[in-house]
DNA sequence: TCAAAACCCTACCAAATTACTAAGGATTTT
DNA sequence: AAAATCCTTAGTAATTTGGTAGGGTTTTGA
């Protein structure tokens, strides 16, 4: 019941690249230095991400990658679908009987909620300061 | 972000045993066969919830496991903690930068909230039948 | 022009986890 | 005593995770 690194640094890229929106492409290399991640592992989980339309790349020198909508049109949701598959507790919910498969719907739904409400605006604009505001998720 | 067969099985198991609550007790092999898994590996799953305290065993002919608590004082929490671990979509969930932090908590709240709430006498009174009162869980 | 910067692609691999199987021992009831 | 059942340890094949290796190809600033 985790969510791997994929989705985790994919999340991560992602903010990253919201904070940085309408200032020109970001490389991997920036992105890998400033938060201690493998440049070339990040390779592999930008390339689903960018199969799926969510970032632009810009190849050459001075090149990098750009969100390919504002930040606040694309969500956690979208992001974690990509790179971890369907949001559902278990595969094949259908096919359980009825009160188990209920318990697996209530649940990818609650955690669904949550993923397709928060947009990438929300999380860039939450990840540099301290605990002042957080009050505001909890409104 | 998948709950594996540990927590299916070990749910599959405790709510054959809510059904026959107050009954005596129910063999593994008997849960085993109804539910065509195998026995050997169900024995694997409720060593585990029998440590925990949340079935009591009964050794010998005849003998077999029955819910140490009435159904409505065990939920699905209880059961998926054992075999799953703690809910939470990431492990180390004080050690993320806040936004992606914010965004965890969220989540294992609002999956403890649908597992927490959910009891196995609500999992062993819709387990029979079919979509007739499903509308139970929507209200 | 040209070399560096960046994206792109295909393998491969070690460690951990999952989902069991195998084998037998311990305990209780009939 | 025999049968039924719980209980325990060990092993194992398949899958997933979390990368590394080693190359391309494309673009652009100098």
């Amino acid at each position: 019941m985790k969510i791997s690194t994929k989705g985790r640094y994919g999340l991560t890229i992602m903010i990253e690249l919201a904070k940085k929106y309408g200032e020109g492409p970001l490389s991997l290399k920036t992105i890998a230095q400033s938060n201690d991640l493998s440049e070339h592992y990040l390779e592999q989980l930008i390339a689903p991400l960018r199969n799926a339309g969510l970032v632009k790349s810009i190849r050459g020198a001075y090149g990098g990658y750009i969100l390919s909508e504002t930040p606040e049109k694309i969500t956690a949701g979208d992001i974690i679908r990509v790179l971890e598959g369907p949001i559902s507790p278990v595969e094949g919910i259908e096919d359980e009987e009825p009160a188990k498969r209920e318990l697996w719907i209530r649940i990818r739904d609650a955690v669904k909620e949550v993923l397709d409400n928060t947009t990438l605006e929300d999380l860039a604009s939450h990840s540099d300061d301290g605990e002042t505001d957080s009050y505001m998720f909890y409104i």
